[in-house]
DNA sequence: CCAAAAGTGTTTTAATTACACCCATGC
DNA sequence: GCATGGGTGTAATTAAAACACTTTTGG
């Protein structure tokens, strides 16, 4: 498009997204879930990769993951974070770094999702051989949920917005792969002051458990060094 | 260099480097010290910039940024962690996408480090205007650097291999802004074992203080989802 | 001897964990 | 009534903080 060379290179740029919700397995426990795209050309033609694309001129890169992970599952996240920058040489044929991010979506819009040829949800701890280094990308991104889990309350990016302890335990159990104290759970997240109790009840088994929603606009976590745009809440 | 179209891309990449060190002020505390680039091209000419460049086709992303981190300092870096990845269109007049990393250099590295044109340490908390988006990428380098000194041995990137645990106190409090106590200082760093206790003293005022050195190989702190390279001990 | 930093001990407070127990609903 | 998950109470353990006190050097 331009004539100068000065602004051309042979390096391209990637966005790709690990999209993490949760489903429930046969058993009926809640486990953590992602789709994964069927590469149709080589490099890595017939392996599973990571939802993604190249990075439009003019768009940044949270809108170019948003961008793509709409076009892979006709989801918007509920909560998007830059995940980080991969950029070895040998990671395809051709030089290519890509910045990866990773999102949660609501689990009931997941179920909702559009299916869509080439692309399929996988449990996330029994995943496919996957193409490039996704494996890892993957493998960091549930270390990273992990962690994070344990000081923000980002867990309560797969729930609706309203929600009893015992869902928002569930989503923290998933995550944690242990089971959590009722009590101690109980305490730990009114503790952040962080829900708000509403007047209504899930009924339907046994004694009716509250329902609570979020106390705050607030991010649900650090989300890292957002731009001006970035930061607006969409 | 290639004559296919199809890998060639108007957005260019950029590696940039936040390099810290502790240097002492006037009171004779130590504080964070980090070095910038005079611009002495547009855009941004003539303001202060952090120390970094264009990404070679041929090496890795913190291959770059070690390299500029020499080119600049003349220095290796004790610690280098990738940061984040800035992209928004505006941040510069061409399209750049800019891998920051974050470096940690020993104290006396620094102060033997080559005397460049153009290159000036700033106290950290005392910095010029800087080009594009560079002030809010070392506000959170700094801050990602607070945070990790609280649950990592990133602070001994500052020391050189022996060290007495006021060298190491001293280094916390220049990073967290404030005082810590020792006795409780002593406590907690031999609480995580990653210490062992030379049998040298350092002498020369009031009562000599033990000399210590790190109890492992291992790396100082959790640097991310690193390549087979970047495993490596270099 | 005195000042000052190295190093130890003790008390208090807060957070985490484990687990007993009561409550309210569906069946 | 009774099984089951919702919800409260409480004691034990652990970690963090505050601070008094002893030790060892240089001057």
């Amino acid at each position: 498009m331009t004539r100068s060379t000065s602004v051309e290179s042979g390096i391209r740029v990637a966005v790709s997204t690990v999209i993490l919700t949760l489903r429930r397995d046969d058993t009926g426990d809640a486990r953590l879930a992602l789709p994964l795209v069927l590469r149709t050309r080589d490099p890595h033609r017939g392996e599973w990769a990571l939802p993604g694309g190249w990075l439009d001129e003019s768009e940044g890169l949270s809108s170019a993951a948003a961008r793509t992970l709409a076009e892979t599952t006709g989801l918007a996240p509920s909560y998007l974070e830059q995940l980080y920058a991969f950029g070895a040489v040998d990671r395809s044929p051709s030089r290519v770094v890509s910045v990866v991010y990773w999102a949660l979506v609501r689990a009931e819009d997941a179920t909702a999702a559009i299916a869509q040829e080439n692309v399929r949800w996988f449990d996330a701890d029994d995943l496919p051989p996957l193409a490039f280094d996704h494996a890892r990308i993957v493998e960091y991104a549930l270390w990273r949920l992990r962690n994070k889990v344990g000081y923000s309350r980002v867990a309560q990016g797969f729930l609706p917005p309203e929600f009893t302890l015992a869902d928002l335990r569930e989503a923290y159990e998933a995550i944690l792969g242990r089971r959590l104290d009722p009590a101690n759970f109980r305490r730990q997240v009114d503790a952040t002051r962080s829900l708000i109790p509403t007047n209504a009840f899930r009924t339907g088994s046994h004694r009716p458990a509250r329902l609570y929603r979020d106390a705050t606009d607030v991010e649900l976590a650090d989300r890292g060094p957002l731009s001006p745009e970035e930061t607006r809440t969409s």
